[in-house]
DNA sequence: CGCGACACTTGAACGTGTTCAACTTCGATG
DNA sequence: CATCGAAGTTGAACACGTTCAAGTGTCGCG
């Protein structure tokens, strides 16, 4: 009757195996969890964690997935109020690290497995499209509503040049050794104004033919 | 006598294994090298290996070098006769695909050692600083001998700023699957331009601001 | 020559992620 | 009810990276 249970049995091994593995990752970190401890932990054999997740890499999917969802939850409910573009995007970034902060020493060991391309965890992976366009979403939300005045193909393009601008502080973020982050904090506080300017300084006359060429770019190397 | 020879035929031993380390890389590429098959060839023990090389990450260093070192032969001698700033820098870009070529297939496969923030290989790690000077190097001489009229500030921070942009072209050239890294020529070729333009614009009244604001936060956030 | 120190070398052994052929459940069908 | 097939489950087995205690060679010094 309901859509997606395929097994009463089925989805409970399933859940319990991803739940064991996410306790232990939170516990061990990556590197330390075997698959062995998962299946354990979860109460069935090695095989059988295999027959739910082809391997130990998309049992970080759902960590991936739960960090994204927390992180829209919260960005949006923070978002409530706010008007000025730099100030929504502030508070977006900030609200990653503030979702993310739990996981920080452990995320370090699992970044190396979504750098890999060949990985489903990879942010550009097909796998990994949903919840990209979710991270994207967010970005969009940021731009559209904000009162910044900017050309209707610049609004559009914003939210994918924000999600990279989030890529790369997610990798400086990784490097952060700071107490809680403070280093990948100071950054957005630092870099959000820049990024304000950007784009009021975007309508300049000599500036906005750099803008739409970086938009044609963009677009022309999206695969 | 001479400096660094501990022992004839222990240094026979390293060069044997990290040759057989190379030709099988490219061979079979990172992963279908087991470190057996490297003894094997090398003509010593599994364990004599570990000796020499406490890891099969170490074992990529040496590749990476080579393209590093390849890499400022090549654009060095491709400078030559450019005065233009895009004309540089497509150059010494497109040097970089053109000596990494050869590699990509395995490239991506260690591209998840070096994304790692513990690892040796990281660009961002302490034992990687002298190739990420050399890279950096590269694109300070890209700058320097061209007739770009920018600010003296701007000068001094746009190698690191460009050597940044090379670490995300590598990016999208390790996802390239296209004949001969088509896609990643293509985007050099007009990214190139934008640069150019962004460089020129960077005296501009309203631009300038921005432009020194994020020099200052790249000063204030480097390690 | 004898001997000790040290660089070098060895392969067995360990723990890991992953695969697989065999087994068990269980609901639907005749 | 009996039977069949798919879904679910199992643990042994494999190949790998890595470690290590034990061995071998070699050089210098008494």
């Amino acid at each position: 009757m309901s859509e997606a249970a395929k097994s009463e049995r089925g989805e409970q091994s399933r859940l319990a195996i991803a739940a064991a593995a996410q306790e232990l990752f939170l516990e061990r970190g990556y590197d330390k969890t075997t698959m062995r401890a998962v299946a354990e932990r979860a109460g069935v054999s090695l095989g059988n964690a295999y027959y739910y997740f082809s391997s130990k890499e998309h049992l970080v999917q759902a960590f991936y997935d739960g960090i994204q969802a927390s992180h829209a939850e919260v960005a949006v409910r923070r978002l409530d109020g706010r008007v000025a573009l730099g100030d929504r995007l502030g508070a977006a970034l900030i609200a990653w690290i503030d979702v993310a902060e739990p996981f920080h020493e452990f995320a370090a060991q699992f970044f190396k497995v979504a750098a890999d391309p060949g990985s489903p965890l990879s942010p550009f992976s097909p796998e990994s499209a949903p919840a990209r366009d979710a991270a994207v979403g967010i970005h969009r939300l940021v731009v559209e509503g904000s009162d910044a005045k900017v050309t209707k193909d610049v609004r559009a393009a914003l939210p994918e040049l924000l999600w990279m601008l989030q890529m790369g502080i997610v990798l400086f973020w990784v490097h952060d050794q700071s107490e809680g982050q403070a280093r990948t904090r100071e950054l957005v506080q630092r870099l959000v104004p820049v990024v304000d300017k950007v784009v009021k300084v975007s309508r300049l006359p000599g500036v906005k033919g750099v803008i739409t060429d970086l938009i044609d770019l963009l677009d022309a190397m999206r695969p």
